[in-house]
DNA sequence: TGAATTCCTACCAAAATGGTAGTATAATAT
DNA sequence: ATATTATACTACCATTTTGGTAGGAATTCA
């Protein structure tokens, strides 16, 4: 029940790109892992997945990058953690409706609680 | 992100013996692992790592089992959890204080704010 | 054209997960 | 007493996840 690296990988890169908004420069995975003391390569395949939402813009080659495409206030962080990690849901009956336990599973309401507070 | 089949099965053994608070009889994980469709020999395990802390009574042989202790509204789901999956602080800095860049650190408030909604 | 950068695939070691198996020990119903 | 039922404990194991590393191809710009 933690946040792994992978998520919290995502979430320091999405900050960087959010403090460098207002500047209308791209900055290069490089750099973020430099500065923020990252694996640089496990960083580019943390961005790999990010790279599959309308997160940002990408540019390739020399002072290439990334930049946010959006406002900062328009990304919700539990979005980017559930790219980066997969699901948020605390276990699999809450997310999808494969459990048909649901109505008398004694767990289920808290569970359900939990995921609406985690989403929040 | 997840929480874990461990936590599960720790979850789902305590609201047994909760359940169970009434009567003055002991539950065995045998009954549970049937009653609840769970690996006997895994929740065996999970109890346990439960048996550590001041949870139950416990008897062996006969129509012995597992007991719970106090009144089931002193339980706490989070205690539970934290016991069984070993912690629920998103990522160490919130838990510790081996990280010094706590102040300055631009996703801590974040995490710790997460910290605090799962702990409620 | 050369340097910087993303993109993509493959590989890998270590840890965690979710079990199984077997045996020792203790308590109780009969 | 003893057979039965239960916990307690130790060891093992296959699979998945985690957290990387390595290398090269494609692209872009100064």
């Amino acid at each position: 029940m933690k946040i792994s690296a992978k998520g919290r990988y995502a979430l320091v890169f999405m900050i960087n790109l959010a403090k460098n908004y207002e500047n209308d420069s791209y900055i290069s995975i490089n750099d973020i892992a430099k500065k923020e003391n990252l694996s640089y390569k496990y960083l580019e395949k943390v961005v790999a997945i990010l790279n599959k939402k309308d997160y940002f813009y990408v540019n390739k080659g020399k002072e290439g990058g990334y930049k946010l495409k959006y406002e900062p206030k328009n990304y919700i962080i539990g979005d980017i953690l559930r790219t980066s990690e997969g699901t948020l849901a605390p276990i699999a009956c809450v997310e999808n409706t494969l459990c048909d336990k649901k109505t008398n599973c004694t767990a289920y309401s808290f569970w359900d609680g939990l995921y609406k507070e985690i989403n929040n």
